[in-house]
DNA sequence: CCGTTGCGGTGAAAAAAATGCACCGCTTGG
DNA sequence: CCAAGCGGTGCATTTTTTTCACCGCAACGG
């Protein structure tokens, strides 16, 4: 909307961190930008930038501000979609910041399922960790969270609660594929494959480690929980993965996947949440309310 | 500031109900007007407003955003506070719309108070009816509302309530001035003014008389509590109001007060509201909490 | 040490946008 | 049937915004 374009501009100028950046990301020119940039400031009464030798940076003011540069084209957003769905469109965007477990099989099929109902809506899912995914909210680049094992996150606003207990994952013909529930110290007599530190499946059986004074020694880390996966394939490895990862099945093509006893490896939690205070768009708030109730009903 | 005149061109068209009569509360001729709009409706890709013979109205999409062009002036008021506030300027306005009976004493000293801490801040006090305060609410032209017995009000958000037993506002020479407390059947002997039926002190009479199956003949209507609190001390009248539009001591100057004997005449509740999810300016909000404190102690 | 680079800022010309004016067609009410 | 009031439009005019060319400044590198 064109009167909102200085709004979009002093964003714009924050990220990019120099008007001369940010102009030529807007194609237009610095120097206007900047007339439009001091002309605001001189409209407030007060700078929003500091000005430094290389750059610009938003004052105490300029973060306020940005906050609500951010709330209003939200709400800008919801207004409109408001209107579609007013006038029977449904169309819309939703945008979805989650942990690498949800990208195999629970998203896809969710998304599937809304899309076959609201086909003119449309969907962003990207891949962050705990703490970029809240960043995300924040700066309202994604409407949803859905995160496992989140950190303390004092600007989410939780909408779902799952437990996850964790699997180990394994070819048919790993030894430890004949048993239902594997307990941690079998598990740590072969040998691993784990995801980096980050994540939340490392940190809960580092920590249950920890308890049984066990140390872990993974012959193969990533950040990749797919190439883990396959990885575990290719060489005979365990892997470990959270149930909402693993096909709905336990034992599905090449790999086979078997609960660690809860005793040694407590499971974690995946969230579900929004920014707090934020009033989503009707599309978001709608696929928000379909993945309530399906982890609830799948993960109860 | 200018990048939000669109929005208030729209308010005030929807307000006057015409493009032309708008124009001429915005110093601007009804073509410039006319053209914003319709530019505004095509970038919106809808339009706003009903074309009817003898002027415009608000269609549905209209009125979901002029709600979203209040909110987002009052969030940018709200901005703007606590910008000024971060500059230890401490300026604002704060605007209430409350019944007659909080005029003479208690708003007064509460915003003189108020305004002792605060001198740059302005207020605005409009007595309304309690409908009229609500509605006031709702167009973000108050920021408060302080009401008695107020009716069910969906769209306010309850701050503070206390309890207001009716008094007898009398001549001291009026024989019922001796007693400590009245009875109903007392004050009925007698001959009473009451405001109009609107008011909650006539409802809660009304009710009352109806109860003990006697009938209410006021010799004087008014919609004055002022007017009725004067006119008693001429005539010789009987008044009722409730503690808080009465002089602290019970009886001042020429007129004592006595309170009504809460079995005939259960009290009412005087209510301090805000709009539901609106956030306040900065020096709205903290003077909401003197409020609320001040009832408090005052009428525990 | 000095030239180079990247930065924000400015003056004047050029381009674009908003406005004012005069007018149209329409409905309505006397 | 006409006058009044309304929204809408074409065109000249005014105002605002953008561009272009340039300045001074601080940091970096040889």
């Amino acid at each position: 909307m064109r009167h909102l374009q200085t709004y979009r501009y002093i964003d714009v100028v924050s990220k990019a961190g120099s008007i001369r950046k940010a102009a030529e990301a807007l194609n237009i020119t610095p120097s206007a930008l900047n007339r439009r940039i001091q002309a605001f400031e001189e409209e407030l009464g007060t700078p929003v930038f500091e000005r430094l030798p290389r750059g610009v940076r938003l004052n105490t003011v300029g973060e306020l501000l940005i906050q609500h540069i951010r709330s209003q084209m939200s709400d800008l957003d919801r207004l409109k979609s408001k209107i579609a769905d007013l006038e029977g469109i449904r169309r819309g965007h939703v945008s979805i910041a989650c942990s690498q477990a949800l990208l195999p099989y629970f998203l896809p099929r969710q998304i599937a399922l809304y899309r076959r109902a609201h086909p003119a809506v449309t969907f962003s899912v990207v891949p962050r960790d705990r703490t970029a995914a809240e960043q995300e909210l924040i700066d309202y680049s994604c409407d949803l969270l859905l995160v496992f094992e989140p950190l303390p996150l004092t600007e989410v606003q939780t909408l779902a609660v799952v437990r996850q207990p964790l699997h180990a994952v394994m070819a048919p013909q790993h030894p430890l594929a004949e048993s239902q529930t594997l307990r941690l110290r079998d598990c740590l007599r072969y040998p691993v494959s784990l995801p980096t530190a980050p994540y939340g499946v490392r940190q809960l059986l580092e920590r249950a480690a920890a308890r049984k004074t066990e140390a872990l020694k993974p012959m193969v880390e990533s950040d990749s929980f797919e190439f883990l996966r396959h990885y575990a394939a290719a060489e005979n490895l365990l892997a470990f993965q959270i149930p909402i990862g693993l096909p709905p099945s336990r034992g599905v093509g090449d790999l086979v996947s078997r609960p660690l006893d809860e005793r040694d490896v407590p499971g974690g939690v995946l969230l579900l949440g929004q920014l707090r205070h934020r009033a989503l768009p009707v599309a978001s708030a709608r696929f928000a309310d379909q993945l309530v109730t399906a982890l609830q009903t799948e993960f109860a």
